[in-house]
DNA sequence: CCCAACTAATTGAGAGTTGTACTACTCTGG
DNA sequence: CCAGAGTAGTACAACTCTCAATTAGTTGGG
């Protein structure tokens, strides 16, 4: 979403020149890219498994954790997810049964999140399902050296939070 | 959002292999990238203007078009957003004066929207904050290589929208 | 021991998004 | 010129996410 100079002949902050015409191309290639990618594996997991992409990745991480138990705070910011949309999301998913909440042992104010057996087993269910996905829309487009070059773009961008309001 | 490997031990469907370790490691980055990008571009908008980036960007089109103006489905089309969508988003936009629908003299069935002057300035008055988040977040942070290769891997995924269910 | 300050997670209300069904209009062929 | 098929947009209802307020638990100083 979002593009970079409003209309030709509008002037530029001084801070904030606009993007040269090149980058601005690449950068509403991302935009673009990025919607048709979200889009279309939600709607293959949606329609193949019943999940959407949030409960997937809750349960993709759960699977990887020891005991397939992870504190609520954890696997929400390991989701870049709000506290509170985790809560909700969570709170669906223990209704369907898919994972189970107990509170934690350690500290009393923190609630432990598991991945129930049916959770397990909704996930190895949809796994393929969604990696064809994946390969279709995203791998089997690009080279090996586009995909490498992808991800390390996207991880230097994911580095430091850096949330400073501005130059501040 | 999303991996791919459930968890070690689990097999593999015959037709949609696990991604290797590597592969996995860079899908991943991808998906924190973009959910952190999304994630500060959108705080820093609705915080300093009061809009939300599906909003941005639909003053961005129609500020590119000719009049400002764009059929509704069109609009729809190139935001990669559904008609149902748009047509709250635009009904918002319109109850705050930044944009303004008319009938399409061309074809009766059709919509115009068009971007007011209130719109216009709103998105003059935006864009250089934008524009200054998006360095922060995504230009500055990668090397000129970096960002054209990200914007070719991005083309190379929305090209030809492909939506066949399968491999059919 | 008790209170204040802090952290973890949840809750509820309100806004946004989506799918489905419906209306209005256009176009083609009889 | 009228019927039927097709297209564009909207209305309603169900669901999801965000924000602010709340509850519960921990920690450290007096």
């Amino acid at each position: 979403m979002t593009v970079t100079a409003p209309s030709p002949g509008v002037p530029s902050a001084d801070d904030a020149p606009w993007l040269t015409a090149e980058q601005q191309q690449w950068w509403r290639a991302y935009l673009t890219g990025a919607a048709r990618l979200t889009e279309a594996l939600g709607r293959q997991l949606e329609r193949d498994a019943g999940l959407s992409l949030s409960e997937y990745e809750v349960m993709v991480r759960l699977s990887e954790a020891p005991d397939r138990t992870l504190r609520m705070a954890e696997l929400a910011d390991s989701l870049v997810h709000s506290r509170s949309r985790l809560t909700h999301t969570v709170a669906r998913m223990e209704r369907r049964g898919l994972v189970a909440r107990r509170a934690c042992p350690a500290d009393g104010r923190g609630i432990n999140a598991t991945l129930t057996d049916a959770g397990m087993a909704a996930l190895v269910a949809a796994a393929p399902g969604h990696v064809r996905a994946v390969r279709e829309h995203l791998v089997d487009r690009l080279s090996d050296d586009e995909f490498r070059a992808l991800g390390r773009a996207m991880a230097a961008i994911s580095g430091p939070t850096a949330d400073a309001t501005a130059s501040a």
